[in-house]
Parts: C-alpha cells; sequence; structure tokens
DNA sequence: CGGTGGCATTGGTCAGACCAATTACCCCTT
DNA sequence: AAGGGGTAATTGGTCTGACCAATGCCACCG
C-alpha cells in the first residue's frame, strides 16, 4: 500500500493493467483519456501525462480527434529517443558493442551445425540475424534484437568482418 | 520552420536545448515548471507532460517542493526501462531460465581465470552473480540481473545443480 | 445510391485554483 | 553576533473547467 509516494509511475502502471484486462493487441484502440481519468479516479490532466510518455516510449500511438491506439512492441521507438540525449555516450557504446559479441557468441556455443550460417557469412546484418534466430529463444531474441537496435542508432557500421565472421565458423 | 505537428516532442527539445544553453551540468538545478512556461511561451501543464517523461526516463529527477534537477547520465535508468519492457507480458518460463543459461554461458567463454569461481561454486547464487561481474560490461550486467530478477518472481530454485557448477569450472 | 455537410467525440492546449513539500528568510533568543 | 526556530515564499502535485482543432459518424440532400 505504498500509495503517496509514486502516483505518476502508478498511473502508467494502472493504464497498463486496464489494457491488459480489457484484452486490448496492438492495432487496438484504447479508452479516450475522459473514460480513463473516469475508470482510474484520476483527473485528465493526470491521464494525460501518463499517456503522453507512454506515446513518447513508442507504446501507444495518439491521433488528434481519432483516439489512442495500442502499437506493436516491434515499433517501439524509444531506444532512438533515448538515444538522443545520450550525447557523451561514447563510452557506454563499447557496451553495446560488447553486449552484442557476448549475445552471439552465446548462441554460437549452441549452434550444432554450421552450415546454416555459411550462406549469409558475407553480410554481417544477415549473418548475425541468422545466428541469433538458430537460438529459439524468443526472450533471447528480444533483447538481441533491441540491442542491436540501440547499437544501429548510433549508426555504427559493421559489428564484425567477414574475416572475423569466416573464422568464427571454423573455430568450434 | 517546425511544424505543428509534434507539439509535445518539440517541447522537450525545447527543454534540453535550454538545459544545454543555460550550461547546466548533471546535479544542477532546473528552471522551475513556472519559469520553464514563461520562458518557452507555453502552458504549465504542457511544461509538465514534457518534464514527467523526462523524469520517467531518468533524465531529470523532481522533489517536491524541491525543484527539479539534472541527473548524472551514467544513472541511465533508461536501460532499466528497456530492459522492464523486454521481460513483460508473454515472455515463456522456459524462455527465462535458456536465456539466463545464454548469458552465463557467454560470460563463461569470455572467462580466462577461472579460479574466481571456485570459492562460490558451492552457492547457485553467488556463482552466477560472480561469473557475470567478470564480464565488466555494465549493460550486459543490467540485462542479466533484469532477468534474473524475473526468474526469481516465479518461485524457482536454482539454475544448475551443484554437480553443473563444478562441471562448467573444468570444461574449457 | 453516393456524396456531403453538420454534429458528436476525442485529443491539444490553456488558465486558474488549491494543496503539499521544501526552501529561504527574518526575527528572537542566547 | 551567532544560532535556532518559526513563518512566508517558492515549487511541484493535482484538479476543475473551458475552449480549440482534428476526426469520424450519420442523417440528409442531390
Amino acid at each position: 500500500m505504498e500509495k503517496k509516494r509514486n502516483a505518476f509511475e502508478a498511473n502508467i502502471a494502472a493504464i497498463k493493467l486496464m489494457i491488459e484486462q480489457d484484452g486490448l493487441v496492438p492495432g487496438d484502440r484504447i479508452p479516450s483519456e475522459r473514460e480513463l481519468a473516469e475508470r482510474l479516479s484520476i483527473s485528465r490532466p493526470s491521464v494525460r501525462e501518463a499517456l503522453r510518455t507512454l506515446a513518447y516510449l513508442g507504446i501507444v500511438e495518439t491521433r488528434h480527434g481519432g483516439g489512442s491506439f495500442l502499437l506493436n512492441r516491434d515499433d517501439h521507438t524509444y531506444i532512438q529517443i533515448i538515444a538522443q540525449f545520450l550525447v557523451t555516450g561514447d563510452s557506454k557504446f563499447e557496451d553495446l558493442a560488447g553486449t552484442l559479441r557476448l549475445l552471439e557468441q552465446a548462441a554460437l556455443t549452441q549452434l550444432d551445425d554450421l552450415s546454416v550460417l555459411a550462406p549469409v557469412v558475407s553480410s554481417d546484418a544477415a549473418f548475425r540475424e541468422t545466428l541469433i534466430q538458430t537460438v529459439d529463444n524468443d526472450l533471447f531474441e528480444r533483447i538481441w534484437r533491441q540491442v542491436n537496435a540501440f547499437h544501429k542508432s548510433f549508426g555504427q557500421g559493421e559489428l564484425y568482418t567477414q574475416a572475423e565472421r569466416e573464422q568464427l565458423l571454423n573455430r568450434p
């Protein structure tokens, strides 16, 4: 019952919970701001503060006069938006590349048949995409995809050179 | 110039620009909501919608009665936000355990000196915690921590048996 | 039957008010 | 003069109500 402390975040959680309980799926329209305010017993400005944050994170989309809609999880743009604030993020950029290498290294140790990678060894993106999909773990794949999107938002090129990719296929 | 399209995002950009132009550094106090509204020629509710989003992303912190302060970028709570959305909803439980194993497998391949793990081989939690820390990658560690927390919330016990942990130390 | 204009709905923005927490400041005591 | 305490000003938190702007629905008209 820690009520008073985080009313704002509680409102965000309440809206997300309501979306869940109403069984809304991506593309569905969510209740109007006025209806949300009434159902949650909060004011419309409070609803809006939560809704704008969700919209900024790319979880919902609002159309003037039309309503608010639940977006696909893959449409989330918050990573690019957050990256906008990381003007001095060079030190953390190494974390991104390092994490990607770790994730892909893990996938590689799981892989028995390396032949599936041979056709895509010439493309960095396709090579890594294929590698991750061999794991067949939805959560793992989502994590990789988000980190990769974050990494790409910094405008970097290939993660491995062609020679590195070929070497990875011969090692294990 | 700028279109009417995205007044909200324009407000966020304007606040960010003002922070830059005022030469504010992490820890500094930013102008009050009322002053921001006046300087940007927008209403206080509009200022609040932008500020609340920045606060949710961990870029600023607001203290009731005290003001709003610029946070250190190294806090990067945005990673927590990203992780929070990665590990919500329909993640299958077996994906959680599988992802943890993958992450720890990746850490293991990076580790040269296995002796640091010997003292903690008797404890599943300590073993895995120590293993992750050897990577020295903040983003990687946070991702692991979030997945592990979610896994624990399902009330599961040890991820590896004692025999499995000892085997991991002898393999490479 | 199709187009179209009006009206209800919904998001966008604003002004003002009041409460709650914090901070600043002045005055009194020592 | 220095320190402490209490009060007023400042600031964020929330709400009410209002009006504008964009959209969508639907009855009406051609």
